[in-house]
DNA sequence: CTCATATTTCGACTTTCTTAGAAATATAAG
DNA sequence: CTTATATTTCTAAGAAAGTCGAAATATGAG
């Protein structure tokens, strides 16, 4: 992952009002969840709802699909996989990092 | 980990020249490096240097020891365990997600 | 004490973020 | 076509962040 990418991401969840949106998404599993829905469970007003979920799709954490007139919001796993493993693994490359750190092999 | 703590410190490694200074202080491992070296490999200057280490010692990311003139500053490897745990397995306490995103049994 | 080095604080500026109401758009139902 | 619902876009205002030069502080050396 590049290093500008993972930053953009970071810094979406780093949004306390855009963490606990992923965080519904992320327990709403596969289904989704609907904005209205997300809505529902935050009570924040719609068009700041929107905004903050756009940012999430910009950096790929989120994806979205239509079903009629709703939108429908789901965690994306993968994106959410090699965020974790760049903050595990890449900050720690060179192997000179303490082994804790690593989930590869030097 | 408190949520309000784990965005703190997402949103501290979502600013790109953060990153790069955490990047920076991981590889140097438990010697850690001082604010000056970080400069020199960075070449930012150092007042805004000095900012960015501040905030990513506030949110706990990072610790500093005085030795004489110089700071040292190191990077925290529990808080970066802990930062990973949150995103690996808070996210998904109740076990609804997919199994992939799990590290712990539901 | 004076000097030199390392880092922080201050101050100012510009940019970006956050918020949210109002209006606009999209889609389906009747 | 009209209505109703869901969501976005527009707009604006205040808050916060990022940047960096200049001045201040801290620590040790001579």
């Amino acid at each position: 992952m590049k290093h500008e990418k993972a930053a953009a991401q970071l810094e979406a969840l780093g949004n306390p009002t855009r963490l606990k949106i992923y965080r519904i998404l992320v327990r709403a599993g596969e289904e989704g969840m609907s904005v209205g829905q997300v809505q529902g469970k935050l009570g924040v007003p719609a068009s700041t709802l929107s905004h903050h979920c756009k940012r999430l799709c910009e950096t790929g954490l989120v994806s979205q699909e239509r079903q009629a007139t709703t939108l429908i919001c789901r965690a994306n796993y993968p994106a959410m996989q090699a965020l974790l493993g760049y903050l595990a693994d890449e900050c720690c490359a060179d192997g000179t990092c303490p082994p804790v750190m690593r989930t590869r092999a030097p």
